[in-house]
DNA sequence: GGACGCGTGAGCGGAATGAGCAGAACTCCT
DNA sequence: AGGAGTTCTGCTCATTCCGCTCACGCGTCC
């Protein structure tokens, strides 16, 4: 990728959903991710020292909390743009990171497709802010106020597209049940307990799919997984 | 090739995809590519850069949709010929193309014959156009409207024709059998498997074979390829 | 004759899978 | 409460294949 690929640092405590995440990221022309961070503390050190253009932040994080990162991420001389990924939906959450000003706010779980559009949009908005006019017009700034609202979510079909053959597979297999186990996937993927048990656990830790325990027989109790609904 | 060759900028997501069609592209009579873009900002930019003759737009780019690029590209003092080249189908799509005015609509996976065929109608239409006499008869209005509808699409045979030798080669093992892997390509073909793998990634790319792994051995999967029937 | 571009093959590092085992997590029984 | 037994998960390791880089040969151009 050429000097202006726009840099990427992606924070989560988790370091599959960061790495699942650093994947998303590079698969958008223009980005490339130059750190993942898994604690606040982390997080922070890693800003200063690398000066991302962007950052992916998660709220919830070991040792501090994601959005008081984001303060003193904004507090310099250099801010990134910042594009919180978190499950919190609670309004002080979304109203601090408003507050805070970044640039968009997505809530997990969300596939590529949801990621790639808001990279666009920030890679968008860059540009605009960079050729800026002295007097601004109405419509530069809806044009640009645009670039930062979210938008829709794309279908299903679409989160499919760029994930890895196997992966796919899998995830088609738990939409067309419920409640199955990694064995039953296995068997109906053709593929073994293991593989199948593998991409289970990266769908279940990104948030694609839910977990459930099957207790009341003998035995260490099985893991049932169904699609997310939206 | 003269200087009345008809500048053409090929707008794809994937660089692959791209490469494939530019060629495809060069080895038409009159056609002459002269860039390629991968975004929807980069597209247009190059196209107000370079003032290209034609555009090969796809519709999803990855900061953009591909009609809002024609859009723009078709509100200039010199707007350029567009043939959309997309999997996109959904009736949106195709009608806000056609409002936009653009000349044909290639749906995705296409080969060589069925471009080569829209390339010379457009090729056609720009010369009757400026060639038009002063009173046209309808049979000239006819023409000229029958230049800029979609032909049906060509045989097999036509479409291997302009491919590159090796390419046809890999392309006529694949449709002798089905889920041939690279190692069986390269056997039959006389080539090393890397050059099979590589061709067979740029077919599978451009939608030409499907992939499907062959799961049930430890290592890693072979990729298995078959002929996508339409 | 040398430089350059292109296509190909060799070979290497790493990706992706399954086998199989240790141990986790549960139920049942004493 | 604790131990035994059962069943399943998580993980490591070996295997197999893919993706990629680099070198080479050949043809073209200057």
């Amino acid at each position: 990728m050429s000097d202006d690929s726009l840099t990427t640092l992606v924070v989560d405590d988790d370091y599959r959903v960061a790495s699942v995440h650093q994947g998303f990221v590079e698969k958008v022309p223009g980005f490339v991710v130059v750190g993942q961070a898994h604690t606040a503390t982390a997080a922070l050190s890693m800003a200063q020292a690398l000066q991302p253009d962007l950052v992916l932040m998660d709220i919830y994080l070991p040792d501090g909390h994601g959005l008081d990162v984001v303060r003193d991420m904004l507090d310099s001389s250099r801010p990134p743009d910042v594009i919180v990924i978190s499950a919190a939906t609670d309004v002080e959450s979304v109203r601090t990171a408003i507050q805070l000003g970044v640039v968009h706010y997505l809530v997990k779980p969300f596939g590529f497709a949801a990621l790639a559009d808001r990279l666009s949009a920030v890679r968008a908005a860059r540009a605009q802010i960079a050729d800026w006019p002295q007097d601004a017009s109405q419509e530069e700034i809806d044009h640009l106020f645009g670039l930062l609202r979210p938008a829709p979510n794309p279908g299903e079909a679409a989160e499919l597209e760029h994930l890895a053959p196997t992966l796919q597979l899998v995830y088609k297999s738990i939409s067309a049940g419920a409640g199955l186990s990694a064995s039953d996937i296995a068997a109906q993927v053709g593929i073994s307990r293991a593989t199948a048990q593998r991409y289970l656990t990266q769908l279940e830790h990104v948030g694609a799919v839910k977990l459930e325990l099957r207790y009341g027989q003998t035995g260490r109790p099985e893991h049932r997984y169904s699609v997310r609904r939206r």
